[in-house]
DNA sequence: CAGCTATCTAAACGGTGTCAAGATGATCTT
DNA sequence: AAGATCATCTTGACACCGTTTAGATAGCTG
């Protein structure tokens, strides 16, 4: 990817030091040890070692371990957000749109499970979601309002963000459990993990009417 | 709780060695330090600390961390059964059982968030529920069935399980996400943590029918 | 060129999980 | 009762971890 970088430097890329973008390639190393060995593997060491510096020289760009896992997870969230909305896209109709991004979210966290570990880890350690996921700051989370407020037109304000906040739980809950050995009888009898996977989205009233029956 | 333990050891308890049950009050010291430090301060070391022994120690009760940590979870899932039963039991009709359950549940994650994770953690490591929450085993998983099939006569065996495992998928969800910040204007405007959880838990279709209207 | 500053390395500190070897003490056999 | 046995616990070590300090290095600024 980039060149074995030596000689004079005579490539006008942003190179500023010595390594020429370590804050970059930390990242990637985090990524790569992530996807090839597991969460258990990050270690900040590690990540230095696969960079191939010295197991100092991360903390120039980096208060600490968290604030590297920190940006493995902002970009773990942007990622997943553009998952969703890769997914949107192929929504035919108005009302396949929750159903798409619900489909497209589990699959994000299926296909990258140690990433969106990290990325949950983060969110629990500070007790928040990231700015790609809060209410007022166009993200994801508003992908999902807008398309049960699309569904569900009429209804009021306070229903869609309830409802908003109950698809993301869910989604979320399917995400961590997917893999869960005790489900494989009933992934096969539907016909494989995709199909267990909707029927279970479905159950959890994420293609439903906003307006609860109940009250 | 124990006297000193000296002397001549009259007392007639179960107490084949030099400590006493040193695996019992290694369990305790984990759930000790989890309450009152958090899960990042749960080292080996400092659970043998606590409980007045040496790093060494644990390994003639234990195969290793995860081995201690795996017994910690499994009473965090007896007591969360226990939870759910004791919540169960408040439901006044055979319609409010789904409901009761689904609050216990919230709450108990609440109420011990580090054991929660804990739990969590161990589980998604293996890839499995533990035993208690088994399908053919009667623990909670049963518990959350019985109160479906009762609250919904009639529904196929297979729409049934799919319900139940949304259900579980939802108050888990709900329970990683309950103490995020985002959510605390909403619980002001809601009138409390307690009505949050109630209209989350609604909207997650853990009250609605089983038989689901959209295929 | 000199000086400065950002960057990186080397070395060290206390902490961790884990293991091997030895001490200790309860139990069993004779 | 004496000795042998075995589970239990301690001591000490190893490699690894996150982090800090001090010093080397290289690019930029004057």
């Amino acid at each position: 990817m980039v060149p074995p970088m030596s000689e004079t430097a005579t490539v006008a890329d942003a190179r500023p030091y010595h390594h020429g973008d370590l804050r970059r390639a930390l990242i990637d190393a985090a990524r790569r040890i992530l996807e090839n060995e597991g969460p258990g593997a990050l270690s900040l060491r590690a990540v230095a070692r696969e960079a191939k510096v010295s197991p100092a020289a991360p903390y120039h760009h980096f208060k600490d371990k968290g604030e590297l896992l920190e940006a493995v997870a902002h970009e773990g969230w942007d990622a997943l957000g553009d998952a969703m909305g890769a997914g949107l896209e192929t929504a035919a109709t108005e009302r396949d749109r929750m159903s798409a991004i619900g489909v497209a979210y589990v699959e994000f966290a299926r296909d990258n499970p140690a990433l969106y570990r990290v990325m949950y880890d983060r969110s629990r350690d500070k007790d928040e979601l990231p700015e790609q996921m809060q209410m007022d700051n166009d993200g994801a989370y508003c992908m999902v309002r807008d398309a049960l407020r699309a569904k569900n037109p009429g209804s009021n304000d306070m229903d869609v963000e309830l409802a908003t906040i109950a698809a993301w739980c869910a989604a979320h809950g399917l995400a961590e459990m997917l893999s869960f050995k005790q489900f494989e009888p009933l992934k096969a009898e539907l016909g494989g993990e995709e199909a267990f996977m909707r029927a279970v989205l479905e159950h959890l009233g994420m293609f439903a009417k906003v307006a609860s029956p109940g009250t």
